[in-house]
RNA sequence: GGCUCUGUAGUUCAAUGGAUAGAACGGCGGUUUCCUAAACCGUAAAUCCGGGUUCGAUUCCCGGCGGAGCUACCA
């Protein structure tokens, strides 16, 4: 039991005992005590005075004597208008530290079998073009929410959902199988998805050269569109694709191939994984059934050229298309397909879909559709939907061309990470190795918490230089502090000393460190929080805290040299703890911490 | 037009309905017999506007104004 639910049983009690009432928890509303004032924890009494029907001076008076008096914990208070100031008594601080110290996995529940499943998706890239920086938030935000789920004792499955068919898929396959002369990542030394990617890109000069000239023979935009020869040929070959023509589908399957390859390579260096990917190649025929089946339910109707519809008015919404003329599944199609696949092979009881909010009428639409098929599920499924992520010098569109590459954007943090440890000098007498296992952790831990440190629900711009700095609010600080919170424990085993059982709980403590005990006590419930609200840069924003509260106290106080044995140990063992509150910490993010830097 | 999200220092971000709205970067001014100066200290600087609910509103509700996204037989 932390301090909090201690300090909360206890005024419980006085208010019982106070003024005869019992009153349901959530009206305690305890919060840290603001610096300015004298106290650990603060007890509101405003929304107590219509129990004690007193004052809130007088209020705060006679609980605060009452927890003096009767509770352990509570040293001292005073009271400035409707706040209970309340001292925590030293001895509380020693055992708490201890008792923190004691327990590995400390903040963190360890998961049971029956624990309820949480599906979390995430990624979900088109295999017709590399990750962009949409896909990185994207990516990071799903592998940290997965993490914090699992922190708080929910079994997690990782999904991926590749939407690996189309017609997108078939400009790039066309593209290729017109000029490509057979190239592949070996024989041009492009990574999979670039080359691939690059023929989509191909197909779209392409096509507009071509428009350019049909429209210079006189045609209308419309009517060069449906004149295309290149469009009908993409079309052609999805119809071939569908059709199972072996020729098209083995293309299909090499240049997929050699895209998954190139996304595997990605993944791994953004740090994520998944457990289960499902293809939209498998999915979508699973979803015209039930699309099929809806309409003959009278669920949805048929227009008279063949498409299917369903009618959300009564829903507040407008009318969605289920199926095209052709009988072609569009994307809701598929998601319906996936979510009664997924459902079939996991007992799910949470189903989550991380994507961005441009999705967001999608979502609350395929929520909708699902109900109305008879899936149980589909009023609960949430969508965790984040904003865009903008560069300083404007807006990133892939319409535009202005995306910033997944890969290249690592690269780049990587080099630059090198860079600035090289003009600093510290990794002098590391090894080429070291050297680049820093510079990786620290360039890639830059992009992580700059990125999930944002609530991500907001729109966000992405500050490359602002975020490796080693100064602020910054993955490298934090990593630094680690670094040098190591450095203090190391220099104190080469010194030969030990920690012992217990510690003395008569040592001194000053506020600074009571100060990070609270914040290590509280570890656990900010990451239960984050859990249970999905607020996944709650902890971010706390470890952040954590670090700097750290680096203030280490400026103030020698350790290895206190003379005070207690007082010494005392201050190792919250090293200790700093230490491993930030890693684990930063490992809920993805991000390595190095020993040294 | 309709729907969703959003509006906080110069900038990038915080703030379970609670005290004098916090940080960081940038600005200005300092600190070096020191376990990593990649640090620390000081200083100036903000809740878009108008109502409502409340003992108390940056937060919740309503109405404006601004920004983003969606409103495709694209995904």
């Amino acid at each position: 039991m932390n301090i909090e639910q201690t300090l909360q049983e206890a005024i419980l009690q006085a208010i019982k005992d106070l003024y005869g009432a019992d009153v349901e928890v959530s009206s305690i509303t305890l919060q840290k005590t603001k610096r300015e004032f004298t106290g650990h924890y603060t007890l509101v009494t405003f929304p107590l005075l219509r129990i004690s029907r007193k004052k809130p001076e007088e209020t705060g008076q006679d609980i605060g004597t009452y927890l003096v008096k009767n509770s352990e914990v509570v040293t001292q208070f005073n009271v400035i208008k409707g706040f209970l100031n309340l001292t925590i008594a030293p001895a509380v601080w020693v055992r708490l530290l201890e008792d923190i110290d004691g327990k590995p996995d400390y903040g963190f529940v360890s998961v049971a079998d029956d624990a309820p499943l949480f599906m979390v998706e995430y990624s979900s890239p088109n295999t017709n073009k590399p990750l962009h920086l949409g896909h990185v938030r994207n990516n990071l935000l799903g592998h940290a929410l997965s993490e914090v789920l699992k922190a708080n004792g929910k079994r997690v499955v990782k999904t991926n959902l590749v939407n690996d068919r189309g017609i997108h898929i078939c400009k790039s396959m066309l593209a290729w199988n017109l000029w490509g002369n057979g190239e592949t990542p070996a024989s041009s030394g492009k990574k999979g998805d670039h080359l691939v990617g690059d023929y989509y890109v191909l197909f779209d000069q392409k096509y507009k050269e071509e428009q350019s000239a049909l429209r210079g023979k006189g045609l209308s935009k419309e009517e060069a569109e449906a004149a295309s020869p290149l469009m009908e040929q993409t079309r052609e070959m999805l119809r071939d694709w569908e059709a199972g023509d072996r020729e098209t589908v083995a293309l299909w399957e090499k240049m997929n191939g050699w895209v998954y390859e190139g996304f595997d390579e990605t993944y791994r260096q953004l740090g994520v994984s998944f457990d289960k990917i499902y293809h939209e190649s498998d999915t979508y025929l699973p979803g015209k059934e039930e699309v099929m089946r809806g309409l003959r339910e009278g669920l949805f109707y048929q227009k008279e050229d063949g498409s299917v519809w369903a009618d959300l008015s009564s829903d507040g919404l407008d009318h969605k298309l289920l199926l095209r003329s052709d009988g072609t599944s569009v994307y809701m199609t598929q998601d319906i397909g996936t979510a009664k696949l997924r459902f079939d092979d996991y007992p799910i009881d949470t189903m989550i879909y991380v994507v961005g909010n441009e999705q967001n009428y999608h979502f609350q639409v395929l929520s909708i559709l699902l109900d109305r098929l008879g899936f149980e599920f589909g009023k609960g499924l949430v969508h965790f939907s984040y904003g865009m992520v903008e560069l300083p010098d404007g807006k990133m569109k892939s319409r535009e061309g202005t995306v910033v590459d997944a890969d290249d954007l690592m690269a780049e943090m990587i080099e630059t990470a090198r860079e600035i440890s090289a003009e600093l000098g510290k990794l002098d007498d590391a090894t080429p190795e070291e050297v680049e296992a820093i510079a990786r952790m620290v360039g890639l831990g830059a992009l992580k918490y700059f990125i999930l440190k944002v609530d991500p629900k907001k729109n966000m711009t992405f500050n490359p230089r602002e975020s490796i700095d080693f100064n602020g609010n910054t993955g490298p600080f934090i990593q630094y502090t680690h670094a040098r919170v190591r450095s203090i424990l190391r220099k104190a085993e080469e010194q030969g000393m030990t920690l012992p059982e217990n510690l003395d709980p008569t040592v001194p403590i000053s506020v600074k460190e009571e100060g990070l005990v609270q914040l290590l006590s509280e570890f656990g419930t900010v990451v239960a929080q984050a859990g249970s609200e999905y607020n996944v840069s709650l902890i971010g924003n706390y470890v952040y805290d954590l670090a700097k509260e750290f680096n203030q106290y280490y400026h103030e106080y020698p350790i290895l040299r206190e003379e005070n044995a207690s007082l010494r140990d005392f201050r190792l063992l919250l090293c200790r703890n700093v230490a491993r509150t930030i890693k684990r910490g930063m490992k809920l993010f993805g991000i390595d911490v190095p020993e040294r830097m």
